[in-house]
DNA sequence: CGCCGTTTTGAGCCTAGTCAATGTACGTGG
DNA sequence: CCACGTACATTGACTAGGCTCAAAACGGCG
């Protein structure tokens, strides 16, 4: 029914470099090759995560295969905290990833004694509700050019410092299943912009200049 | 273009009784009838909140009117706590409705000092998260069907004992506006599933009656 | 009893999905 | 260096699920 593909394979569990963030707060560095997955749906919620470098697709399936992707999380961006013993989402890297693994048990002790980093880890659940909320009235209730419109515009915000190009680290299937669509309704959309002169593609299709941002705002709604 | 309603008017925020919750944590229990706001997107956050009875409905609105109801938050739900210094969604009270107001500037020193309440908030935020995580896989991939089997099950969950027989205390745009359908659509499915025998409706169409779960659970995906 | 808000039902339409084919970039090995 | 294979993206023709517009039915309440 949908574009999901993915054959990703478990990764080992194993730190490469032991990274310090402060006495307590103590993380384990990893990195992941594009696919990976980090963990699963159902698995031991025995870490959580924060992105160092590129970017992961947090996700859940449906029993016959429909994906949702309910985030990508990138640099800075703290995911995987749960509140019972499982991840109710499953999390892989869409390229080549490098993140820091805290430890959940030790979160409690952290919370308590380290003041910055428990704002931090709030602050970032909270940001994560935030982004969910507003992720919810696009799915709900947004057309699918305005679903691109907020996709691209959201992207170069956070991918891009000139906020006017930037190179999408995912593929059309996973922006489907980010937005709620079909990769071919996704296509069409992207070309459409194209030839509105909303937006310039280069030929692969992963390197985006926005043209006329005013013009994608307003189909923001 | 949606079933959006909701002439609410703004309340006085004042405190009706003092509940107290322990000595730090103390909230202010407040009233409100059907319709109310408690407050609106774009509003100092200087409160949150905890519902001790009735429904709250907190939603997003589009430009042109378009609503989506991200959660309807029922009795010991806790939202309204924000990153930043607004709201970045509205609240109303969907019937009559009791809650406990927090004042959000006590929060870092009620969670420095009270680790039972502080944990209380930390698991609200992310239930509240998880519900979001389920609730985009619902909006992005379930058909009209699964949507409302999804939602029925979850209102037998939340507000009955039996798990069999509850009273809907929203009306149809409001679960319209909550699993991104409208007003007919909604209508028309739950007629389907009164007629292949999976609901009971009585003729207001608010208390329902749930006569074959199984059902409802395969078609819940 | 009659009004008003809500729900239900009906007919037709449109946006996005499905199915299928073609095009394009890139990596591999002869 | 080029032929080939694979994965990904684009395009086209057709379909369908849910939306729109419209009207009727129903329930609650003054």
């Amino acid at each position: 029914m949908l574009g999901h593909t993915a054959a990703a394979t478990r990764i080992a569990k194993i730190p490469t470099t032991a990274g310090l963030r402060s006495a307590l707060a103590a993380g384990m560095q990893m990195t992941l090759s594009k696919g990976e997955e980090l963990f699963a749906q159902g698995d031991e919620a025995e870490y959580f995560y924060e992105v160092v470098s590129g970017a992961i697709r947090s996700y859940k399936l449906l029993s016959d295969g429909r994906r949702q992707i309910d985030a990508f999380h990138l640099r800075g961006d703290i995911f995987g905290l749960e509140a019972g013993r499982e991840h109710r989402f499953s999390a892989e890297a869409v390229g080549d990833v490098q993140v820091v693994a805290y430890r959940r048990s030790r979160l409690s002790a952290i919370i308590e004694e380290d003041a910055a980093f428990r704002d931090r880890i709030m602050t970032a659940t909270l940001r994560n509700l935030q982004r969910a909320q507003d992720h919810m009235l696009l799915l709900g209730r947004k057309t699918a050019q305005e679903k691109l419109a907020t996709f691209l515009l959201d992207m170069a915000e956070r991918l891009s410092d000139d906020e006017a190009h930037f190179d999408l680290p995912m593929q059309r299937s996973d922006i489907a299943d980010h937005l709620g669509l079909t990769i071919e309704t996704v296509s069409r959309t992207l070309t459409q912009f194209t030839r509105s002169g909303l937006i310039r593609l280069t030929p692969a299709g992963r390197s985006i200049g926005l043209c006329n941002r005013m013009a994608l705002k307003s189909l923001d709604a």
